[in-house]
DNA sequence: TAACATTTTTACCGAATGGTCAAATAATCA
DNA sequence: TGATTATTTGACCATTCGGTAAAAATGTTA
């Protein structure tokens, strides 16, 4: 599968929280209308923030390393986002939803099989086609999660939550066999996302190129097969 | 890559492959031997920066937070270790062997169902008991692996090589479905390891305080099923 | 105990860090 | 167009960074 190089995605910059505030009525929004300058700067930051705190984490990176990529001076950089811990916890907010996207895709409806090695294939489709983001993730939750603790407990709580019991009720109905639905989650996460956070790993003992991206269509047969319990014969 | 001054730092950690042989075969031994203080110091320092390291990353931690948590200061820090690099090196390779001794002990001889779920089980362990250990590879490997290409490269491509093997003749015995058997390890890897690295997010989707570890019984129930192939009905 | 080797500390270095400020420049719009 | 606002810049700052030099303190041993 040739691999998808232009990989900008919009980035809603989260319309900061003060928005939660009434706008008071309809009448004139306090909220200032985005210059275009100001749009494309903020997409620019943001594309130089994944850049750099995918690789090096909150604490590895540095204001002047994002400035560089996105070639704009650090005060000008700064004049769009107060402090690094801004950046970040833009990044994080602004990726969250493409993030989750494919859990939010698991349906009811769907037969057990079809849901989840659906939901597999999606994952691995992020893990190869936005490996950055994955490693933006990795790196804060392995962090200790500090700037997405409210997003984890509230959101991802409540979405995994809601899916659980979608699978709940596979259970229920005997398709699948009694466990907490949570870690079935946690395992798809898990053998998923491996393949982007641990891109350099498996690389090395497969011995592949950093361009080569064979691999994905193994995993997911693989994984599939895992999954829908054909894995060891009884 | 490291730029070895030859300083007065003969002393390593990993020195410890070379004193499994003869002491003074049949000239003077330069390694010398180290003293107590030595000993007690090397020790506390990489217990310091396995703190540091596997929270912040190589580029996140820094000298003087290493020097703090091992209370010394920081050149006496640096009288034992030559760089920053040197340290996590040496603490890398300090720990690698523990950190394959599971899949080390993965035999032939068991029956793929008890090999499986042992070394599920060991690592399970692992996470649960050394989750600053885990966190400090996937740090690692989450840049990059630059400081133990080698070592992946090698040994531990050597050791999947080894093991896989084993797993094949399992394929082959028509015990196991076919499929590339190191995806299997890296199922493994990647599910087990996942409860160590990502903790903080298992922990607020769990709703679970810190010290409580009671999930791990319920992730070894869980993926002991997957593997063994009982998690989705026919 | 004296001689020697090891360990620790103090004081420091140049570069990089996150961030500020006021002035200069460019864009927008009445 | 000119006035106003939005954007960019360079010069700067206090702190922290990784690391060094050399003396002082401590341990070891003849």
């Amino acid at each position: 599968m040739p691999s998808n190089k232009s990989r900008r995605h919009w980035l809603s910059i989260s319309s900061k929280s003060k928005n939660l505030s009434e706008p008071e009525s309809k009448e004139i929004v306090k909220q200032k209308q985005k210059t275009r300058i100001q749009i494309h700067n903020e997409a620019k930051i943001m594309e130089a923030a994944l850049d750099v705190f995918s690789r090096d984490g909150f604490r590895g990176a540095t204001l002047d390393r994002i400035a560089r990529v996105a070639k704009m001076s650090k005060p000008n950089l700064l004049y769009y986002f107060s402090s690094k811990e801004d950046i970040h916890i833009a990044l994080l907010t602004a990726l969250l939803d493409l993030w989750l996207a494919p859990l939010h895709e698991l349906k009811a409806e769907g037969d057990p099989r079809t849901e989840l090695s659906t939901y597999i294939h999606r994952k691995l489709q992020m893990s190869r086609d936005f490996p950055r983001e994955s490693r933006l993730f990795a790196n804060e939750v392995l962090r200790g999660a500090q700037h997405i603790e409210q997003l984890l407990k509230n959101d991802l709580h409540d979405l995994v939550n809601d899916k659980s019991r979608i699978i709940q009720s596979w259970i229920d109905s005997g398709k699948i066999a009694p466990c907490d639905p949570r870690h079935i989650i946690f395992a798809i996460w898990a053998t998923t996302q491996h393949y982007a956070d641990f891109d350099a790993q498996i690389r090395s003992i497969l011995r592949q190129k950093n361009d080569d991206q064979s691999h994905f269509a193994d995993a997911e047969q693989f994984l599939t097969t895992l999954f829908l319990g054909q894995l060891v014969k009884e």
